[in-house]
DNA sequence: CTAGCACTCATTGTTGAACAAAGATAGACG
DNA sequence: CGTCTATCTTTGTTCAACAATGAGTGCTAG
C-alpha cells in the first residue's frame, strides 16, 4: 500500500486501519517505543495529525484518536457537498481523471466480492477524492482528503463498515455513466442525493449506537 | 484546536504582517532564540504551519515564508471559485453572517479612508471568511482561512496591496446587496465574476514583478 | 579559465535525559 | 457519600549532543 515510511505515514495509515480506534489515548510514551521514535519527533507528527483532524489534541492531556461527533460528521457532510457537487458540476465533460473514478469503483466491486469490506471503505474514499480531483486543484483534494480521512473515523467509531459501504458502489457507478452521457451538471444533482442518503445512513448508525 | 501555541499565532501574525517576506529562510536556532522557545517547540509550531501552507518545509533544508508561484495562485482561485460560489449560492437567504460581511465592508471603508492598505488587506480577508461562514461549516471555514492565508502572502510577494485591494470594496458591498434583494444564487453568479477578475489583476501582478 | 572534486562548514534531523507543570488517582477524613 | 489533600503519571519544554545532509570553498587537472 502505502510505502512512503514517514512517520505521519505510517501514523495515518493505522488509524484509517482503524488499529487505533477513534477515542483511544495515544501515551507518547508508548507509541514513541512502539514506533522506535523519540518523543520529540512524534509530538511532531502529533502536530500534523491533529492539524489534518485525525487526532485531537487537548493541553496537559494529550492526544487521541479523532472520534467524530454526530455535529462533526454533519459538518463533514456539508463541507462534501460544496466540494464534491461544486467540482462535479463544474469539472469539463471528459476530464482524464474519470478513469480514476472507474478504477476505484472497479477496486470497490472486486473487494466486495471478497467481502474484505475495510478495503471497499478505502476504495470508496479513493472514488470520492477522485471526483475532487476533477478540479485539477492541489490544495482542494489535500483538504479535501483530509475530511475524508476523518470520515473513515466515523465509520470506524459505530463499526458498520460493510452495509454502510455496500450499497454505494452501484451509486458511484452511476455517477459515472450520467457524468459522461448527461453531463457535469446532472450527475452533481445525482450525487447531492447520494450524499444525502449517505449522511442519513450514518446519522442513523450513530443514533443506533447511542453514539453523540 | 492549537492552544498550545501562542507560538503558531504569533509566527502566523508576523507572516500575514509581512514581517517575515515570502521566499525568507527561517532559521531554527534564530527564530528559536527570537521567539524565546526551544529548537524543538518551534519545530512543532513549523509543522502546523507547514500544513496550514504558510510555510514551505525542504527535508534537510529547512523551512522559508511560502512563496506561491503562479501555479499556486491559480490553484488558490480554483478552491476560492468552488468554495465561496458555492456556500453563497446554497445560503439560506436570510443567514445571520451576512451582518459579518456588512461589518467587513465597513472596515475596510474605513481603513481605505486612512489609506491603511494593509487593514484594507485584512478586512478583505474577513468579508470573504465571512461568506464561507455562510455555509455554518468549521471545517470548511477553517480550511478557507489558510487558504486565504496563503494567498495574502501571494500579495504581499508582488507588493501591490493598494491598488489590488481598494477597487473591491465596493464589490463586496454589492455582493451583499445582491444577496439580499436577489437571492443567494445572483450574488454567487455575481461573486463568481469578482473572482475571476481579481484573479486576473493577482496574475496581471504577477506577470509585471516577472515572478514564477 | 573552468569543470569537476574533495573538504569543510553550517543547518537540519533525531535522540535521550532532565525538570516543571498540569491533570489523574487514591487514600484519609469529615 | 462526598471532598480534600498527597502522590503519581503524563505532558510541556528545554538542553546538549551527535548523525545526516546540503551548501559553500578552494584545489587540481585539463
Amino acid at each position: 500500500m502505502n510505502h512512503d515510511s514517514s512517520l505521519v505515514n505510517r501514523l495515518t495509515d493505522r488509524l484509517i486501519a482503524g488499529e487505533l480506534r477513534p477515542g483511544e489515548r495515544l501515551s507518547e510514551t508508548a507509541l514513541a517505543k512502539e514506533f522506535d521514535v523519540s518523543r520529540n519527533t512524534l509530538r511532531e507528527a502529533f502536530r500534523v495529525l491533529g492539524e489534518q483532524g485525525l487526532v485531537t489534541h487537548i493541553p496537559h492531556r494529550g492526544v487521541s484518536v479523532a472520534s467524530p461527533s454526530t455535529a462533526d460528521v454533519v459538518d463533514i457532510y456539508r463541507v462534501r457537498h460544496h466540494v464534491e457537487c461544486s467540482v462535479l458540476e463544474h469539472a469539463p465533460r471528459n476530464h482524464p481523471n474519470a478513469v480514476r473514478m472507474e478504477a476505484a469503483v472497479d477496486a470497490a466491486e472486486k473487494f466486495a466480492a471478497e467481502e474484505n469490506w475495510l478495503e471497499v471503505g478505502t476504495a470508496n474514499m479513493e472514488f470520492h477524492n477522485a471526483v475532487v480531483s476533477l478540479s485539477d486543484s492541489r490544495r482542494l483534494m489535500q483538504s479535501f482528503s483530509n475530511v475524508l480521512a476523518e470520515l473513515r473515523l466515523a465509520f470506524l467509531k459505530v463499526e458498520v463498515l460493510d452495509f454502510l459501504h455496500a450499497p454505494f458502489i452501484g451509486r458511484n457507478q452511476e455517477v459515472i455513466d450520467v457524468y459522461r452521457t448527461d453531463g457535469p451538471a446532472a450527475a452533481a444533482t445525482l450525487l447531492g442525493a447520494y450524499l444525502g442518503d449517505s449522511e442519513r445512513q450514518v446519522l442513523g448508525a450513530y443514533a443506533r449506537a447511542g453514539q453523540d
